[in-house]
DNA sequence: TTCAAGACTGCAAACAGTTGCACTAAACCT
DNA sequence: AGGTTTAGTGCAACTGTTTGCAGTCTTGAA
């Protein structure tokens, strides 16, 4: 049924080694027999298995790809991205969910360990020491997360959110509230620091906040309250939500208040008014992260954000 | 360096293919020295290699599921869903994306083919002719196209365009446009057979259109032209960008015209207004096509869809 | 003409598992 | 007690490819 490389090899009448060859080693082989093999090889419908193959090289041209939860629309363009860098170079790509859950990011790469050359990681939540654990089973390089010793690659949130309030103030706004992210988290704190410093911008930290729509929604309040006439979500759900919120306290967006989001996403585009917003890098990142693995080079990279400026933000009243 | 089956079975003083049984046929072998295996792998971190494995058995336990566009909101909720059953049984996924062309599904099939126990098509593009090809190779299931002799995944969109119409006819509507998909499209016509058949609603067709925010987009001044107090889109992109082309004529929604979409992804959750929408269940198909898959069986499914009443829908002035 | 150097190709041993068969010892039956 | 079943384990062949080594045949140079 399966046509293997033996098939071929009786078939052109040659060495199981020269069909081999002429699949991975083509030059080592006479151009002749080469085109012959080749013929008979597609006649068959002959396709090296590579999971045999993988048995003796010990590369797998397999890579995975873990995220936190591939429905959030952060994530999407990124794997995309990781896809077709694969593609492109002959690799298949494992994508897995770990759905929020720490612990189920160790056990995925365990399992991949032998299937794949190398995993990446967005955005992990394990600890440091898991992680290294890891590093000896697979090679792995890890997106938006600082971790010594593996390649990472690095968006620059915080210049993002520096730009994002200078733009404010720019248009004139003093007073910006920021409403933050989850507590622990690294991108929250790097935000924070560089939206800090601005100059001539009163900085008012709202938070923390769940990173979603309902955060954003629940946040409302406390940003009329504070008198702001600006803000700066954690992220581009947060915004969606906190503009809706703001709807529903009877301020609107731009006029009453500007906000500009973090992230990009596709939800944000099509917002109205569509979304101000800090672009993330997601598909520079996923394509960033699968040559790193191709190539082996262990290196950490940052990535340049950029403001999108589109109708949620304008000149205070 | 990687720790073989043969290294678990000399470090417990057993026989290779006594270790392999405690792996793949546990109740084969004796419950002490089953657990002294155990507890030898454990401590030598060993883990089966499944390509390894793949080779003698034939069953690689991974799955392939190939989409047009990840990044397109409509997948991912299909992709993760997919994702999780095929995890639960230990099954891994190749995720992979064709970029909306035809070729490429057919060679991601095929080099797929060798690695997988089959594949999950969404959408197919290719011929029948082509697909029938793919079938000798690997088995799959297709979701949302209609082939026979392969198992098949459907939602039932007829069904669902009729409530949507259904709908806008109880809120009082009797002139309804149908702002139609690409020209060929299955789901199109689909679509269009269901909603016509609903009485006492006089049925104008816009289209086609691309499926797409500016498809919708541009579909607004005819939509306005058509005298029309109610309109199903295409889909969720189609119906955000004809409101916002809507918006731009001069016309609010759902005041001065209702609009329903299908679908329902994130965006129209977040829109404002929020999207009164046919909801496809996603997650339901890409669970069921891993099943059907895991379990070999050969069956074509039709799943419901539903009707989401939020808040683009509203009775005519 | 002879010899060395290439260019090809074949041989066979891996790679990490699985599995049909044979074997042993204990348990069961009459 | 003797024969038969059964549980548990070992043996070795096999899965589809790759690859170091060795052999053959040309070809070019001296």
């Amino acid at each position: 049924m399966t046509v293997t490389i033996r098939d071929v090899a009786r078939a052109s009448g040659v060495h199981v080694s020269t069909v081999s060859r002429t699949f991975s080693a083509p030059h080592m082989v006479n151009a002749a027999t080469r085109t012959r093999v080749l013929t008979v090889a597609e006649e068959l419908g002959y396709r090296p298995n590579r999971a045999a193959r993988a048995l003796t090289t010990g590369r797998t041209h397999n890579l995975g790809l873990i995220v936190a939860d591939i429905a959030n629309p952060f994530f999407p363009p990124l794997i995309k991205a990781a896809h077709a860098a694969a593609r492109q170079r002959d690799y298949h790509l494992f994508v897995a969910d770990t759905d929020e859950e720490p612990a189920v990011e160790e056990e995925l790469v365990q399992a991949f360990s032998k299937q794949v050359d190398g995993v990446v990681l967005c955005s992990p939540r394990s600890s440091n020491k898991a992680l290294e654990r890891l590093a000896e089973r697979v090679p792995f390089v890890v997106i938006n997360r600082r971790l010594r010793g593996a390649a990472t690659v690095l968006m620059d949130v915080g210049h993002g959110a520096r730009l994002a309030v200078e733009h404010l103030a720019g248009l004139g706004h003093r007073k910006v509230a920021l409403v933050s992210g989850p507590a622990g988290s690294w991108t929250s704190a790097e935000i924070r620091t560089a939206a800090e410093q601005v100059p001539d911008v009163e900085l008012i930290v709202i938070g923390p906040n769940a990173p979603t729509e309902r955060g954003g929604f629940a946040a409302a309040a406390r940003v009329r309250d504070s008198g702001v006439t600006g803000v700066l979500a954690y992220n581009d759900l947060v915004a969606i939500g906190l503009i809706e919120g703001l709807g529903d306290l009877g301020l609107s967006v731009p006029q009453d208040v500007s906000v500009v989001g973090i992230d990009d996403i596709v939800p944000g585009r099509l917002n109205r008014p569509k979304l101000t917003t800090v672009a993330m890098p997601t598909a520079a990142a996923g394509r960033l992260a699968v040559d790193l693995l191709i190539q082996e080079v262990s290196a950490t990279t940052s990535l340049e954000t950029r403001l999108v400026i589109r109708d949620s933000t304008a000149a205070p009243r």
